[in-house]
DNA sequence: ATTCATAATTATTCATTCAAAATATTCCGC
DNA sequence: GCGGAATATTTTGAATGAATAATTATGAAT
């Protein structure tokens, strides 16, 4: 009957999603050495696996790989921090200018949905951040852009990296919320530009809190 | 006196550059399987080094992996083509922007003495190919944001994929060296607005062309 | 004759082994 | 006692080998 699930994910993609819980848990910190044998141990698995998984968190830029001294967790300056929020800022905007020109009713009442699920989350930080990031993949969805979908992904991965991570000090939710409702507003009356600027002070916003 | 060996890239690392000019040669071409015993045996190297290339390959989207059944080159489809070319337009327009804010008078300097080489150049192919390759990566460095750079060096080499890749058709040397130009007075004149919007139309061009 | 199941072959994936390089430690000399 | 060189240990990087999974082909049954 039911499914044996033989080999779902090759196990250095499985790894490679440890490594990344990890280092966004900050048991690995950014900077520091990560050592392949203990890590091959820990997993009770070879190293072979687990530097294939590396490769690909190097890609990534979650890890930096230096010749003949192997693997150290991404260090980000407050200047790179600033660097990626303005991509991220020009990517979901240009995305969400998207999505108000393109959006079909059924995409409108999703986003809706998210919007109000988002609200009713605003007094448990951990649940505000799951659906925040939800609403905000849902947009990129929709954009339908794989290549801008992958970009933002990895960018929002290399966030995490920053220990400000937490976006929402005192009453940042509050705020972020009110931006969300403005850009939910003009993307719903199909104003692109309008969209674009309300995702663009949502990210400056959020940039703000974050340093 | 002289460097005897020097490991200067790791063996993997020159295996992926190698690999990537199979792919941009069509010697590998979009959709073919990739046989790992043949290409480990052509370039005389065992399986596990040219395995992490490839998950280098595959980070950079340049190869596709399926589980279980090995690498494949990616395969481009016309909406790709599009949606690539737009990040492209989106990520250096920005970039251009940037530069035309803040460029120093040696930079200005070295921009403008790299349009000259490309007006020179226009009679050869692949020598205009070439620089005007450089002039759009010394743009990106100048407007100084590593992430943005790095993924606009991973979306050109993707865009190689596509056969259309001569970007150039009749007359297009011409057409884009006048575009050139309109971004490059523009940038001179500090006009950020006006070299995004310039920049934008020679993407916009290119596109035309290429499809 | 066609379809389904089983077996065999082929290729990927992971582990173990080996070699080379870098760093750290120790010993000897000044 | 300090500094430098040599050796040893640690660790990355590469190769080979073993095992698992998938696909294809063949055979049998309906």
């Amino acid at each position: 009957m039911s499914a044996i699930t033989l080999t779902p994910k090759a196990l250095y993609e499985e790894v490679a999603e440890q490594l990344r819980q990890r280092i966004f848990r900050r048991e690995l910190e950014p900077g520091s050495w990560i050592d392949e044998l203990k890590i091959a141990e820990e997993f009770g698995i070879s190293r072979t696996p687990l530097r294939e998984a590396l490769k690909v968190l190097a890609a990534e830029g979650l890890v930096t790989m230096k010749v003949r001294r192997g693997a150290y967790v991404t260090e980000m300056s407050e200047k790179d921090l600033r660097d990626v929020y303005h991509l991220l800022s020009l990517l979901e905007s240009d995305a969400a200018g998207v999505v108000a020109e393109r959006a079909t009713p059924e995409q409108q009442q999703t986003l809706r949905d998210l919007h109000a699920e988002l609200e009713s989350a605003a007094g448990n930080r951990e649940a505000f951040f799951s659906v925040n990031e939800r609403f905000h993949m849902a947009l990129l969805d929709m954009a339908d852009n794989r290549w801008r979908s992958q970009m933002v992904a990895d960018l929002r991965k290399v966030m995490k990296l920053n220990r400000h991570n937490s976006l929402f000090k005192q009453g940042r939710i509050e705020d972020s919320l009110s931006e969300h409702r403005a850009i939910l507003d003009a993307m719903l009356s199909r104003d692109p530009e309008g969209t674009r600027r309300a995702m663009q002070a949502h990210f400056a916003q959020g940039l703000q809190a974050a340093t």
